[in-house]
Parts: C-alpha cells; sequence; structure tokens
DNA sequence: ATGCCGGGCGAAGCCCGA
C-alpha cells in the first residue's frame, strides 16, 4: 500500500480554500501539511476539508503563520509547537501519528521562519528555531520509525535551487549560516525527498507575485519533505505540482509531495 | 526592485511575506 504525502504553504487557508479542495480531488494525497494559515483555529474552513474524508490537526494564529495537517487516515498523539521554543507565540509547527493501516507515520506541517532582514533579530530567530528544529530532529530519529518533516523551510539548499544565485547572496532564504543550518538537520540522517530522485536544476516550488516572477520562471526551492531512514527506505516517487501556480488566485508556493510504500 | 504583488486588518494605509 502506497501512501502519498505533500506539503503546501497557502498564503490564506480562507482565500485558498477552493484551491485546496480543487486540488485535494485532483491529486489525492493522503496527507497534506498545510502551511500560512493566517487564520486561528475556530475560522479554518473546516467543512469543506471534512467533506472531502479527511481528518484535520490545526495550529493557527490570527492574520500570520498558522499549519495543519490534514490526513485521510486516523491523527494521533498531535503535538502543536515546537519542543525546545516554549515562549514562541507563532504557530510554526504541528506534528501527528498518521496511522495508514499497518504502516504508522509521523509526519510535521513545519513553516520555519523567514529571516529577513538579516541584520535583525528576525534572523536569530530563524537561526535559534532551527537549533530548536534539529534538537527535536535528533530526538525524533532515536525512534527509528518513518518520518516526514515537511513544510516552508524558507532555505534555498543548493545553487542549482534558485534561477539567480548571486541576486540572494545576502538574503536569509540562502545566506551561509541558513544552508549550514539545514544541511547539519540532514546530516542527521534524513534526505530529501526530491534530491533523492531528482538531481536536476530549476525545480521550484515558490515564485514571487511581483516582477511577473512565474512567467519568466524565476522560481527558488524552498519546500521540502526530509524523510527519516526508515521512511526513505519506502520512497517510491516525488513531485512539485508546478501547474498550481496558473490556477486562478494562486498561492505563491505550490504542492510538493512524495509517495512511500 | 527591502515591496513592482497579494493577503490581513478593517475600512485607509500600514504590516508582512521571500
Amino acid at each position: 500500500m502506497a501512501i502519498k504525502i505533500a506539503s503546501w504553504n497557502v498564503n490564506s487557508i480562507k482565500i485558498r480554500i477552493d484551491a485546496v479542495t480543487n486540488w485535494l480531488r485532483e491529486a489525492q494525497p493522503d496527507v497534506l501539511c498545510l502551511q500560512e494559515l493566517k487564520c486561528e483555529d475556530s475560522a479554518f474552513p473546516r467543512g469543506a476539508i471534512e467533506d472531502l474524508g479527511y481528518n484535520l490537526a490545526i495550529f493557527g494564529q490570527k492574520t500570520y503563520n498558522g499549519v495543519a495537517l490534514i490526513s485521510k487516515w486516523p491523527l494521533s498523539d498531535i503535538r502543536r509547537g515546537l519542543p525546545g521554543m516554549p515562549d514562541d507565540e507563532q504557530s510554526r509547527y504541528v506534528e501527528a501519528l498518521v496511522e495508514a493501516g499497518e504502516r504508522v507515520f509521523r509526519v510535521a506541517s513545519i513553516y520555519l521562519p523567514n529571516g529577513n532582514p538579516v541584520d535583525t533579530p528576525k534572523f536569530s530567530y530563524k537561526l535559534d528555531w532551527m537549533t530548536a528544529l534539529q534538537r527535536h530532529a535528533e530526538d525524533l530519529l532515536s525512534h527509528e520509525e518513518p518520518l516526514v518533516l515537511a513544510g516552508d523551510y524558507n532555505i534555498i539548499p543548493m545553487p542549482d535551487d534558485v534561477y539567480d544565485p548571486k541576486a540572494w547572496l545576502d538574503d536569509a532564504l540562502y545566506r551561509p549560516e541558513s544552508r549550514a543550518a539545514l544541511r547539519s538537520i540532514c546530516n542527521l540522517g534524513l534526505t530529501d525527498a526530491i534530491r533523492a530522485c531528482h538531481d536536476e536544476a530549476g525545480l521550484y516550488t515558490f515564485w514571487d507575485y511581483q516582477g511577473a516572477a512565474w512567467q519568466k520562471n524565476k522560481g527558488i526551492r524552498i519546500d521540502h519533505l526530509l524523510l527519516s531512514p526508515e521512511a526513505a527506505d519506502l520512497l517510491r516517487g516525488v513531485g512539485i505540482d508546478k501547474h498550481v501556480r496558473g490556477y486562478e488566485k494562486p498561492s505563491d508556493h505550490v504542492p510538493v509531495w512524495a509517495v512511500l510504500s
């Protein structure tokens, strides 16, 4: 039995609910990790999602941030907020067990801080958040179970993941400190699902609304699925649903997914 | 191009994103 796990920064779930349900019908993922809900739990349009047969675990926030997991399989052991960041006021992490028949996966939906501008506390917040994520990933990896840490990492891992690396040298998404922190997390034993399957340049998950970035294909790859060894051993395929950027009223991010079996 | 879009809030114009 195969399970399809996806991640998508929707940039407001209220504005994007039709796009989300359209994509769910079209792509039929078992699990979707959502980021940037920009709404509190009570305002989340649950009904439209539940009508398609999905369960929800929401960690919302008014105006900014907000993450959720939706799953055709039962969700349990739900954790809201990143362990090690007890005073974090921003909703950026939700994790749950997905009980997919005879297999059980632990899945997290992550909205990593942007970090710009780099000479401000926003950048240190990003790096502190990544330190806490690394510690928590170490803990999760010690359980030696299939684990998927999915989300908007706000990090461009390599030069091939951006249309013009030079233009991004001083940006928090591409700064050496940010890339090193992501490498350090991966070096715990996590596999970037896209890069496990494809080595070509120009695989993007985000195109800015401005400057006709989509039309010019000026994109970046910042949405990632990181797999524990037990999950990576099950990896059968991946995809980036680029056409979703051409939807009416699109998010600036598109869904990225992996099939595990 | 550190704001050209687009969304939230709230009812104009500012904050924020990447």
